[in-house]
DNA sequence: CCAATTAATGAATATGTATTCATGTATTTG
DNA sequence: CAAATACATGAATACATATTCATTAATTGG
């Protein structure tokens, strides 16, 4: 398995983005449909204001996008392949309580 | 897709060793084959106690496995999941560079 | 325009964690 | 057994980051 350092650092900060349990939970909040700021702040249980500053960090390594309907905002999850390989890990997880 | 709070924390937790690049490295180096300590200091560049801190790190939480040899400990990805996600995800991050 | 709602931001803090340094433990060889 | 090699560990430190609090910005309805 060959990766260049670029690649490597890049790929650990996705992972990092992921390792925090309130920003996964918010990342899987809405990974199949849209969700508001404010849906994500009743599912997660989280201040606003966290939401939030976790949503700008999401944003940021583009892993989900924005789309403003008034005075709400809705996020979802941006890319496909992102919410694969989660959905891999979470049926893996599943898969390890059954055993 | 529905996600309980303990596996929710415990996938954070994979994610957030993933989240490293030096242990990041540590784990791609020997994800195919076995590689002694001294192996994984030499292609990481890392210092032999940071490679160790992170190895048990990484062992915790059984993401490799170490086998004694000798005055030599050889250590491999433990997981074929986790081997196969990485791998994917390695991938996807080369194929981005090439659009 | 004003008040209300929804979301974003900045600064401050508290906590966690990556890294180093010095040292200890296991194993082999002479 | 002594010395050397290979790895692990504990404490200390430096750095990063999750969370809160207070405030600000954007949007809509009256």
């Amino acid at each position: 398995m060959k990766i260049e350092q670029d690649q490597l650092i890049e790929l650990s900060e996705v992972f990092k983005l992921l390792g925090d349990p309130t920003r996964l939970a918010i990342l899987i909040s809405c990974m199949e449909e849209e969700k508001s700021v404010g849906d994500i702040v009743l599912m997660t249980q989280a201040s606003q204001s966290l939401v939030s500053h976790h949503l700008r960090l999401l944003r940021g390594a583009r892993l989900v996008r924005p789309r403003r309907a008034g005075r709400q905002v809705f996020y979802k999850a941006h890319d496909a392949h992102i919410s694969c390989t989660l959905k891999d890990m979470i049926d893996h997880v599943h898969e390890e309580d059954e055993l």
